[in-house]
DNA sequence: CGGAAAGTTGAATGAGCTCAAATGGCGTGG
DNA sequence: CCACGCCATTTGAGCTCATTCAACTTTCCG
């Protein structure tokens, strides 16, 4: 739970928002959070929510899409365990949330009234503080998106999202996994990086054939040459 | 200044930061922020600065900007009046700058050292929590950002791209101005959309034959018909 | 097995890029 | 006041990369 003591062992990637409060702040606090699991596929949030969900994502892959009113569904991001969803404001300043958010495997969070949260993050300003850090981040990282998805070529695309997949599913000291499990299919990973899935295969299969990466079967991959799949990812046109 | 008595006067789309304050409160900080003045084309924060700057913008326009390892210029995003700048983080919790920001136009803003900031918002929750919004609304602004550039047609980013700018000068009601002073050359608008020069140039010429705007001289543009422009902006391949 | 979903491969089309040249705006200097 | 040069913008022609449409193969589960 977020606030409780199995917080702690919470699986985050930063310094967890309840890390900054001691055992006695957390226990009146503790009793609610609420542990929950998603199955992949099954939907957390929906756009046009009005009060949305306040959770710390435990472990598991969630993604934010938006429908385009063509029908054609756009990922804009991925969540990944240690990442915050919602905003921590209530009432008129709540904004009705703007994607849905569905997992992509199976999930667990922990999850809060929106209005214990607020009433925690007015008490705790360490939390607050953490919550502001993290939220830079988060701001960081989708500025850093846009370059890629703006200019670079279908090849750059693909080897930059199996890059951060392999340093998100590496352990904290920032070591990328050398053989990762893709939590998506070709045609998420297409809705990702705004190709289509064709393209997205196609390009898999040239670094499979340059000897860059290796498809040992299922959604695993395994990254025989990282230089080589960097240097593809800073390909631009 | 950005917390003395000449912040009420701030150009500021949502609450300023100080609006939180009562005036016994500001005034110890008052001295501190210090006004300055940028003039087209300077640099105010180059990217691997070791301590960024806090800054709230009053008037003007910034590029947040990349350049690529290729030598090619991407700009990340715009910052418009209200809008701030830098992460109120100290010591090693600061994070170097990732991108530099240029004046686009001549920018007047409060700048304010790290560690007043710091302290700042550590004595003032309410603040903070201007802050942590205002940071909440930019990341929902910059996802944005991203489906309009993974997928949309050069059409629907120039059409979308001219919407926005409108909007952005508007009145505080969400007006938007019909004419409107393009503050960006073709070039930074190519940048600015992961488009070259010429395709710019040949989407807003499509767009005046069409007569949905008109181009009055200069950097203006006369939106003609704001909702074949808002038609063309939702255009996807 | 067998059917469905996911993934791969091929050929043709088209949007946007590149290269190149023409046009227009604007300040400088004669 | 006009000629000149510089820069931004516009316009044109050919090309490239990603998409589209379609067929085929593989994997996943019942």
């Amino acid at each position: 739970m977020l606030f409780g003591k199995s917080c702690r062992q919470c699986v985050v990637r930063d310094a967890a928002l309840c890390a900054a409060l001691t055992d006695s702040q957390l226990e009146p606090l503790a009793r609610c959070g609420v542990q929950r699991s998603l199955a992949r596929g099954e939907t957390l949030v929906r756009a046009g929510d009005p009060a949305p969900i306040c959770a710390n994502i435990q472990s598991g892959l969630l993604k934010i899409s938006q429908i385009s009113p063509a029908g054609q569904e756009m990922i804009i991001g991925l969540l990944w365990p240690g990442d915050f969803i919602g905003t921590p404001f209530m009432g008129d300043a709540a904004p009705p949330a703007q994607h849905d958010i569905v997992a992509l495997t199976p999930v667990s969070l922990c999850q809060f009234p929106q209005a214990i949260m607020e009433r925690a993050l007015a008490d705790h300003p360490m939390m607050e503080r953490q919550l502001l850090r993290r939220t830079f981040t988060a701001l960081g990282d989708v500025r850093g998106r846009i370059s890629r998805l703006a200019r670079a070529t279908a090849q750059a695309r693909v080897a930059g999202f199996l890059l951060e997949t392999a340093h998100r599913q590496g352990d904290d000291d920032g070591e990328t996994m050398l053989i990762i499990e893709l939590p998506l299919s070709r045609g998420e990973i297409a809705d990702l990086l705004g190709l289509t899935i064709e393209t997205v295969s196609r390009q898999i299969g040239k670094l499979k054939h340059a000897g860059v990466i290796g498809l040992p079967g299922g959604r695993r991959i395994a990254i025989h040459d990282p230089d080589a799949l960097a240097e593809a990812a800073e390909a631009v046109i």
